[in-house]
DNA sequence: TTTT
DNA sequence: TTTT
């Protein structure tokens, strides 16, 4: 059976992203991504749990983030999930999930943008500024009743 | 062979979503997202497509929508494909592919939250403010040189 | 908003893939693949609803495409929604959406292979054999007792 | 910014599930994916890497899995990363990115089938057996030409 | 019929 | 217009 490995994560840069360039002249560019996930448990308790991801982005891919992201930043990538294997100096043998990443958008910015990866066409594209809430910002207690506002 | 059946997209509603109730009490929004691709054509022009995709949300996800989303609003939907049949009054068959909604998040406002399915365990989320822009925002002329900025 | 448009579908087509080259050279195998849904309607019954989705793929994608595959030939194709429009020859405006194949995997055949769209690095995949089933294939009845057998 | 997290593998089991059920009696099905990806480096040589995934199941899908799939089997999972975090005896404190499976699909056995996770609906399919290749199963020397067969 |  |  072919395989198949996508993945599709937006959250926001944990730290600054981290930029290096190989003796042959491959940009890579590391980043952290804190993506959350909200739920309710059983009892009804509001939980938050967070994922920290390691991103891998290579080419122009890698510059274009390396240039316009910082801590906090929030981008969309897509992917692949990626076994990296190392050994420790004592010999040990270490292995790691991480993500590849094939394409980005910014999102949520007031510009946003994407990119694709090296290995795409590099038809980058510029986008609009985000649209204006017409409704107001829903919160908790939104509407006066005492409602399960749903997020 | 197993089917799949998977759609991610996100983008604005054209219009406000339109909200009804069956006989039996479900609640069904519908609503058409505009869902952009900028590309650069190979002759280098900027050229942007849009695909005006029909959504259907059912239940939960039909009132939470429909309270908190107008005309111009971001969603992100996941859903799957569905071909809709009907006849016209003069008996032609016709049929439409759409995307029925299973879960979704709202993107990009001041707040945003999500939503499952009425088919879903109905754990809603409650979600934090969207970062800082620490860098920033990029245009055409970002740095003014007159970079081929990719986005 | 920045807008985001994936669609990951598996399924049989319906009919041998349609090949064409334009005047420019560009190949384009179109094909339409039925996707099924099986559910369990709230009264208990089963039920099966089918998508038909008509797909667009280009240059090396297309070839190979054409080239192996056949009438009920399983693939999973990895693209985005399209809105395809034109004029009726009574210059009435009509527009339906498709698929535009990005990437694509030969699913459950013996021997399975992958493609990437003209758009990606052309690095094809040769791959395995599929695993053999070390369990025997399960049936409505397979244990004896009715039990409500998931598939 | 809302968080985003998908992740859809295809592949193939490299042990055994291992199934235990909880004191308060939920059901937990964990295995081991092995995700192949075949690429053609620079140089036109043929490579294979592979991605071993830890996926967590719950509930229903938990006991299906456990019940039809052995090692080898082929399953594709949709879920979402989890970063699963423990302390070792030493007081050392590990983490490890995981996949939490929510839906999955049987794939490429003689009947395949899906499941949905214990949050969902429940609304298990039956599915029919695989189709037929109608054209011969293309390989490497396929067509008797040194061609460059793409998988 | 269209959003940004 | 349809596949399994």
């Amino acid at each position: 059976m072919a395989s198949f490995n996508k993945v599709i994560i937006m959250g926001n840069l944990v730290a600054a992203p981290e930029m290096r360039v190989t003796p042959g002249g491959m940009s890579i560019c590391k980043f952290t991504l804190a993506v959350n996930r909200q739920f309710t448990t059983k009892e009804g308790e509001q939980r938050e749990e967070v994922a920290f991801i390691d991103v891998d982005s290579f080419g122009r891919s890698a510059e274009v983030i390396s240039k316009y992201l910082s801590k906090g930043s929030p981008i969309l990538v897509e992917g692949r999930l990626r076994l990296d294997k190392w050994e420790t100096p004592q010999g040990e043998k270490r292995s790691k999930l991480m993500v590849v990443c094939e394409t980005f958008k910014f999102v949520g910015g007031r510009e946003s943008g994407s990119g694709e990866s090296d290995n795409s066409d590099e038809s980058y594209e510029r986008s609009a500024p985000p649209p204006r809430q017409t409704k107001s910002t829903p919160t908790a207690s939104d509407d006066g009743i005492d409602e399960d506002v749903p997020f």
